[in-house]
This record gives structure tokens, C-alpha cells and sequence, in this order.
DNA sequence: GTATATGCAAACAATTTGCACGCCT
DNA sequence: AGGCGTGCAAATTGTTTGCATATAC
């Protein structure tokens, strides 16, 4: 993967935030930093960054959002502001236990837990 | 929710399959059945099913697909062949552990996971 | 120099909606 | 009678793609 201007903000902008942004959220932020970007760059650099492993996508209902957060995590989607939370579920050993309770071989989770968090009583 | 020829229809196709279909192979299913239903029609009466808590929703990726088995579960999806399993996690006491460890009051999961079925070594 | 990236606009796919009419209660 | 459900087509939303030009290596 060659390197370029555009992609290399659209990368930084991704990593600049914890909020797991969608494409068109990246587009407005890089478009400060390079005025005459177009929405159809920053899909097709988003989409190059996730195959490349660079960046992680998440599914929030029919949005994609990205996430700059490389290390192993799942989210926590709060039903009542629609924050979503990274969490680690790495100690909970999912892994070996789907492997061997269902004869499968997990490569990646797409955990998230839809729930309330600690402002919702 | 009223009952219609058209909803209770849409209802039995969903429940008559362990396939997760989506919006679009319930049509033609339903088609079969009511030849002048629409499309707008399926789509409505799945959102209705949906909230009235009589099918589940699972996104795939950026299709929704619908889910007549009501008991919790969740899926193992296979990246090669694309196929959905349903998979029983009750046991992994995922609910109180999510709770304790991060004081969020689990509701929902949405857990699919990624990875390669017993056909695919 | 050649392959890859870009901007723009048009195309797409999945889903939703407005409207006039029909059916349940 | 009044509200909910329906069929149809048009609209919306999120995303992808074709093409001519520009840039990286």
C-alpha cells in the first residue's frame, strides 16, 4: 500500500479520537486538514486501512464506524445515549472455550453488549 | 398490533426456517403465499415483529437478517463459507461477569464470531 | 514510466416513506 | 366510523464505482 497525503490524515484522524467515527465524520474532520478531499477517498482509504489491519471497523446497526484501537477489544453500547465503551474481554477466555465447546475456530470477535451504563441507574 | 393475512404470513415464514433469512428472502418466500404482497410490506411487518419482541434482528455486515428463534442465543459465523450457527453461550455466565467487571447492566448481546467451521480445517 | 490514488458525479443496494385505498373492530 | 394495514412507487441513506487526471515510487 502506497502512501499519500489523504490517507495518511484520514489514518491520524481515526487514531486522533476514542469515538469510533463513522466515514462521514472522518470526511468533515479531514477535509480541514485538506480542503478539497473527497467522500469517496476517504471510504475507499478506510476501507485499504481495515484490510491492511490498520484500523478496526465496527457494525453499529446499519453504519460502519471505525476504530483506531488495534488491541484486542469489544464494546459496550449503552441503550439509552448510544455511547459505545471499549472494554477487554481478553481474561474471560473466550477463545478456548468457543474452540472447544463448538468444534470452531474463532479469528475475531464482533462482541456488543447493548445495555445501560453506570448514568442509567 | 393488529393481526393481518399479511403479518401472520410474514411471521410463519420467519419461523419456519433456521436460515436468518433477510428482508428480501422473506418476500419471495411470502410471495409464494400472498402473490401481490410488497416489499415495503415485508419490510414494515419485520420492523413490527421486531419491536412487538416476536422475531430477533442480526446484522450480517450492512444486511439485516431476522431470527424466529427466540430463545437467547447467538452466532458463530463462518468466514468461508458465510454460514450463521446459532450457539448457546448461557453457560459462560457472560451477563455477571460484564456486570461486575465493568458496571454495565447488560440487556442485549449482539455476538457474532468470526471464524472457520469444522468444513474448512 | 507505470501503477496506484484522487476528485467528482453517477450508480447502487438496502431500507423507509407518502399517498390513496382497503380491511378489521 | 376511525384507525391501522397494504400496495405501489418514489425518496433516502450509506456506500461503491467509472472515468479522466494527478501523484508516488
Amino acid at each position: 500500500m502506497r502512501s499519500s497525503f489523504q490517507r495518511d490524515t484520514i489514518h491520524k484522524v481515526v487514531q486522533s479520537t476514542k469515538c469510533h467515527p463513522t466515514a462521514d465524520w472522518v470526511y468533515l474532520k479531514a477535509r480541514k486538514i485538506v480542503p478539497h478531499i473527497s467522500l469517496g477517498t476517504v471510504y475507499r482509504n478506510l476501507k485499504q486501512l481495515s484490510d491492511n489491519g490498520l484500523i478496526k471497523t465496527i457494525q453499529d446497526g446499519s453504519v460502519t464506524k471505525y476504530d483506531g484501537n488495534m488491541k484486542a477489544h469489544h464494546h459496550l453500547k449503552c441503550s439509552q445515549c448510544g455511547s459505545i465503551t471499549d472494554i477487554d474481554l481478553h481474561n474471560l477466555n473466550l477463545n478456548e472455550k468457543i474452540k472447544a465447546k463448538f468444534d470452531f475456530e474463532p479469528i475475531d470477535f464482533e462482541v456488543t453488549i447493548i445495555g445501560k451504563c453506570n448514568k442509567h441507574t
